[in-house]
Order: C-alpha cells, then structure tokens, then sequence
RNA sequence: CGGGGUAUAGCACAGUCCGGUUAGUGUGCCUGCUUUGGGAGCAGGAGGUCGCAGGUUCGAAUCCUGCUACCCCGACCA
C-alpha cells in the first residue's frame, strides 16, 4: 500500500528504478544525472569498499589521492585516450563568481578565465603518469601499486541510478613495471580479484575474459573484464582491468634506468570498478517483493521484530531480544531490533523484505512462552519456528545458506543463459527471445562485429579466457574462426 | 543531441481543454483513544511562492513565450 513496485514482468526497467528508491538506496538530485547515494545505499558501498580495499592491500598495493582536476593539455598526449573520452569531459573555465549587474544572483566573472582550462577527471591515467614520471627513476622504483578511491564524472547523455551517471563513485589502480611481462601479470591478477569478489561476497557469477578491440579502454592493448547477466537477459560490464602497455610511458616520457643502466619505458596497468556493482547486486538478486541482499554485504543481516499487545509483554520481549542480540553479535553477525511503536508487525516485514534484509526474527508471547522465535529467510520467502538454544549458531549457518543459495540460483539462471547458434537466424531469434550470452564464432574482425552491433544492437561481452580451441565459421561472414565468443546486448 | 511525455502538500494524483468562491483527493505527518503473529481503526489537526522567469488579462494552476529538471524511445558510453 506505502511502497508498491511496479513488477519485475510488467516494466523491467520501471521495477529497478522504484526499487532503487523505495529501497532508500538512491535518489535523483537537483543536479542533471548525478545523484543522491542514501545511507542505507551507501553502507553496502562501503561494504564493497572495505573488502575490496582489504584484497587490494593483500595483493601488495597502497592507496593514494590524485587531483579532481586535470590540466587539458595532459589529456591529448595519448591520442586514443583523448578520442576516447572527450566528447564526455566536463571542462572548468573559471575561478570566480561575482554578484550579477541588475543584482539578482551571481554570474561567472569573465576576469577570472583560466589561462588553461581544467577537465574534471572521467579517468586518471593522465594526471597519474604526469606524476609517476616524477617517481621513477630506475628499475628500484619499480613496480608502483596504487590505488585510488575517487569520484569522477563523464557526462552521460542519459543516466540511471547506478548503472550510469554523470559522477559516480569508484576505486582505479594504477601500476607501473619494469617488464611487459610483470604488466600482464598484473592486469590477470587484478580481473582475478575482481571475479572473486563478485562471486564470493555479492554472490554474483561472472564471466571473465578478453574485450574486443571496439570495446577496449581508450589508450590500452587489452582489456579483461568481468561480465554479469542481469534478470531481464542482459549483460553488465561489472570490473575492468586494462594493460596499457607503454603508451602512457611514451606519452608522458616515463622512463627508468635497467640493471644494465640502459633507459627503458615503463609499462603499465589501470584497473577499476565503480558504485555500477551497486545496480548489478540489485538486479543480480531482487525480486517483486524488493531486494534480496547478500548476506555478506548486507548492512545488517537480521532484523528482529517484536510482537506484542501492552507495554509490560514488549518489556519481557526486549530482555529476551538482548541475549539473543549479544550471542547473535559474538557470532560476528549484524542485527538490528526494531522496536519501534510507530509500526505494526506486518508493516515492518513488508519494509524489511523491500530492504532486503537476508534472516527476519519475529519474537511475540508466544514464543516467550515456547522457548522460540519465528525465523524467515528472504531469498526464499520461507518461514519456521525454531528453539532459542543455540538459534545463534541456526542464524551463522543459515546466513550461509542464503548467500550459497543465492549464488546458485544466479548461476543456474546463468548457465541456462548462455546459448550456443551456429547461424545467423538462430542468433537473432535467440536474442530477441531469449536473451543472455550468445556464445558464437567470430572472425575476428571489428568490422564483422560493427555490423553485428548495427543489426541487431549485440556487442561482443568478452572473448572468455576458458574459451576452447574449435574450428567454426563466423556467425555473420562465414569466415573461419577457431574459437567462439560471447554476444549480448549490454547495459 | 533528436522524438514523445511529465512538473500542483513529504509521496501519488485530480483540477488545466473551456481563466472567475477560500486549489482538492488518497497516502504520509502531528495529537488522542483503541490496536499489534503479514503494510490497523476512529476522531481531531498541521501542511501549497500550483517547477522557474517573463507576458496577456479586471482576474492565471489554467492562455502565450522562454528556461530548467525528471521519465520513456533512439544515437553515445562503465
């Protein structure tokens, strides 16, 4: 009644916007394609920040800060760089209000132009090689591992909570080698991280591989992605990791000195995921009843209802609410209680299920009376009651259970989502019917894959690392091809 | 950036075509009482520069012009 989603079936697109509102995760704010990040929001973001941060410090890299603000001449010295992201840059021009002449307001005070204009970064390769060059001197210098938790902005022509908007939030390391070699290694390394932590913690299965060469970074010679399939059949693009071989090197002449003491380019590695996660744990997981979070980022993983009639049976309930409270904490798991008599029972089970909060205690006389406490898991909508002894160690393995649950069933909507056609009709019914991954030959060729894109709006996702080795003719020109690759069409 | 739509109370909307009492309805909010195991009931109450800026008119939420924001569909992109 309070919070009707439009359902999932009726609009997807509808049903992810209600949610991503009603769910007080984000709003739109008085700026053009920027928005609000709201508490409850922004504390899964910091979940994923804090374990991602954890597995970027235990693979050896630090985290630094580098300006909002990019000097423009920085950004065409990479040509591929420059083309890639200018038609997207918002540019300072000026430093400096003054009052308006007819004294309404403020007006920018043609005075203060800039000598040279200032970009607000969408990325920090530029400013960061401009900088390392200061840094690296010899082969001991090397490697650099930094990380950087930042916002940046490109300006989107259309924006969507999450998925797309102008700034947004994210983490971009960027590191610096001696050897090609050392370089690659990295950029696998990090995809690695990447795969893992949206398999383990937002239990969202993914597909690591190889982009093509239209979908690649500007300014890199490979880019490894990870890549997720959404509810509604269509594929998300959830972390990127680019080597950039020496072109930054060479752009920003970073050169180090060798064992040998001959000058060598630097070769180098970006790497980043953004809050763009925060809309594929959404439509990862949620269903027309609302979120279904991952317990392990979950911003608190039971919520406990009391249920009572007088002020005396809430009292008696309370008591009992705080040992199961204290043992639930020792067990390292989050609860909230809510005790609050602003609400009724049923009106916090709607709000919590919309929450997606992963085990709901329910506590009335009943249960104080039986030794019991009613336990609903909301991945299944399931409910039972069970003894308070030992409900603790209940609670640990069922939030288990649920994030172990949820990750199957994405994985299983996954798997039977990745179709492979060996004709051309076959490929466009599949994905007008069916959609998810396509898995076709390919010939290689970014001009087969244009007009693939042209016809049909399918991109190639990724050219899968597990790929195998198996003679085939291109989906579209016939040409021989020795492996397939994954279509789709993409958020 | 092109096409379409929307903007009125915290939220969702009616009223706008055809200008004219004090701008309504639902929900939420406040107070009180009764309620509480799946989005409670009754009674009373507060809350509006009708997106912004101009214009037409005796009179504008309503007509005209410009602007801004949001939503949907395209092109672009993580």
């Amino acid at each position: 009644m309070a919070k009707e989603l439009t359902s999932m079936k009726e609009n997807y697109s509808q049903w992810y916007n209600d949610l991503v509102v009603k769910a007080d995760l984000a709003e739109n704010s008085a700026v053009r394609g920027c928005m609000v990040i709201k508490p409850y929001g922004y504390a899964i973001w910091e979940k994923m920040q804090a374990e991602l941060d954890r597995m970027f410090k235990e693979t050896g890299h630090v985290n630094a800060y580098f300006p909002l603000f990019i000097p423009k001449s920085f950004f065409s010295k990479e040509a591929d760089h420059v083309e890639g992201f200018a038609k997207e840059c918002a540019v300072v021009t000026h430093y400096r209000l003054k009052n308006a002449p007819d004294g309404k307001g403020v007006v920018v005070d043609p005075a203060a132009k800039l000598e040279e204009e200032l970009i607000v970064r969408p990325t920090s390769e530029t400013i960061i090689w401009n900088t390392y060059k200061n840094w690296i001197q010899s082969w001991r210098d090397l490697p650099i591992l930094c990380n950087q938790w930042a916002n940046v902005v490109r300006w989107e022509m259309r924006t969507r909570l999450f998925l797309r908007t102008a700034e947004f939030l994210w983490q971009e390391g960027h590191t610096a080698h001696a050897t090609k070699q050392e370089a690659i290694d990295e950029t696998f390394k990090m995809v690695n991280v990447y795969a893992s932590f949206a398999e383990n913690f937002m239990a969202m299965p993914v597909i690591k591989g190889h982009k093509s060469a239209n979908e690649r970074f500007a300014g890199a010679l490979d880019t490894l992605c990870i890549e997720a399939l959404m509810q509604d059949g269509k594929t998300l693009q959830a972390g990127t990791s680019h080597f950039l071989g020496q072109n930054f090197a060479k752009a920003f002449d970073v050169k180090f000195a060798d064992k040998e003491g001959k000058l060598e380019y630097v070769w180098a590695t970006s790497w980043g995921v953004s809050t763009r996660l925060m809309g594929a744990l959404v439509m990862a997981h949620s269903d027309d009843n609302g979120l279904v979070l991952p317990p392990k980022l979950a911003p608190f993983q039971v919520v406990i209802v009391p249920i009572y009639k007088k002020d005396d049976q809430l009292k008696g309930i309370s008591e009992k609410v705080a040992e199961i409270e204290k043992q639930l904490k020792a067990e390292g798991i989050s609860v909230k209680y809510d005790d609050s008599d602003a609400k009724k029972p049923g009106w916090k089970f709607a709000e919590y299920e919309l929450k997606g909060v992963p085990v709901r205690l329910a506590i009335g006389p009943r249960d104080l009376e039986n030794g019991t406490v009613e336990v609903a898991r909301r991945d299944t909508l399931t409910k039972e009651v069970v003894n308070i002894e030992g409900i603790e160690k209940y609670v640990a393995g069922l939030l288990e259970k649920i994030q172990d649950g949820i990750y199957q069933k994405a994985l299983d909507f996954r798997d039977k989502h990745i179709t492979s056609v060996d004709t051309w009709d076959e490929f466009k019914d599949v994905l007008a019917n069916k959609g998810g991954f396509i898995s076709a030959h390919w010939d290689d060729s970014p001009e087969t894959e244009q007009k693939i894109k042209d016809e049909t709006k399918a991109t190639i996702r990724c050219i899968p690392f597990d790929a195998v080795e198996e003679k085939g003719k291109c989906i579209y020109s016939g040409k021989p091809s020795n492996k397939r690759v994954l279509f789709g069409i993409a958020y």
